[in-house]
DNA sequence: AAATTCTCCTGAAGGC
DNA sequence: TGCCTTCAGGAGAATT
């Protein structure tokens, strides 16, 4: 499921060759994503031309000329710069560019979005309610510490809850918990400053160690398939439940928190 | 108001 | 071997 690291390496592998290309073409070939393709993206993004791609959470956001195509990748969907079309089952939608190559997203679990919106991309429903970046200068120990002091929910849900932090998944909240040595349900508010100091340090190295691990997996990720950077990503406890803790050897132990599953070490963590 | 449950969908994995 | 069932997951909507 792409987290931020995994939109992130998607943007910075895409940007240097999407900037500056003209959209000639657009194919919709299955608009039933988790909210429809708008029947009129042809014609909201055909001529335009691509000034340049950003993130936001985990959103990708093109800019063209005159308004955003925003992008949700849902929990399995992908999107690579191909040099010939050819639609394999699951290719919902195919931008053809001009340089003769063609982006393509593909989502076999239709989770994503795809959206076009005219106008300051921070004011669409979708995004204008985000949190702050996690790895921008803004979420600290402070930041962490102030915010959670009015919650009693689990700190796990907390850090998954797009509208205080944007961009932290399942794995990566599981993840920065244990390389925090802070135990997923956790209240809130009855963690120590302490504590925040070391989550808020745990979250950023987590994300971008991933970051830097995708973009070496994703190297030559536009000019052929594009696999996801967490496949390639060193775990510590997610999906290793009875698999001994990394640390001290415990075997992991899998509950579940707010519908996810969720693995930590109860000795590493408290 | 805050927290939980439901919902979309299909590939993978497990059971028989 | 193959069919059937269960589960996973992002996040908005609905419900408690």
């Amino acid at each position: 499921m792409p987290e931020l690291p995994e939109v992130e390496t998607t943007r910075r592998g895409l940007a240097p060759s999407l900037r500056g290309r003209r959209m000639v073409a657009v194919q919709v070939r299955q608009p039933r994503l988790r909210r429809p393709v708008p029947p009129d993206l042809g014609n909201r993004v055909g001529g335009k031309t691509i000034q340049g791609i950003e993130r936001r959470g985990k959103y990708l956001l093109f800019s063209l000329d005159g308004g955003t195509l925003i992008v949700h990748l849902g929990m399995s969907g992908s999107l690579r710069l191909v040099r010939r079309a050819t639609p394999e089952k699951h290719d919902h939608l195919i931008l053809s560019l001009d340089d003769g190559r063609h982006l393509v997203l593909r989502d076999p679990r239709r989770f994503g979005t795809v959206l076009w919106w005219q106008g300051p991309v921070d004011e669409h429903p979708l995004l204008r309610d985000l949190g702050v970046e996690p790895l921008e200068r803004e979420f600290d120990a402070d930041f962490l510490y102030r915010s959670t002091r009015s919650s009693r929910r689990p700190i796990k849900n907390l850090l998954m809850d797009q509208r205080l932090v944007a961009g932290i998944g399942n794995i990566y909240a599981n993840e920065a918990l244990f390389l925090a040595g802070v135990h997923p349900t956790r209240p809130a508010d009855s963690l120590e400053r302490e504590e925040c100091d070391r989550l808020a340090t745990a979250i950023k190295t987590v994300l971008a160690r991933a970051i830097d691990e995708g973009g070496t997996t994703l190297r030559d990720f536009v000019n052929d398939r594009g696999q996801p950077g967490y496949f390639q990503l060193t775990l510590g406890v997610y999906g290793r439940a009875g698999q001994p803790c990394p640390r001290c050897h415990t075997p992991i132990q899998r509950l579940t928190l707010g519908q996810r599953a969720t693995y930590f070490c109860h000795r590493c963590q408290k």
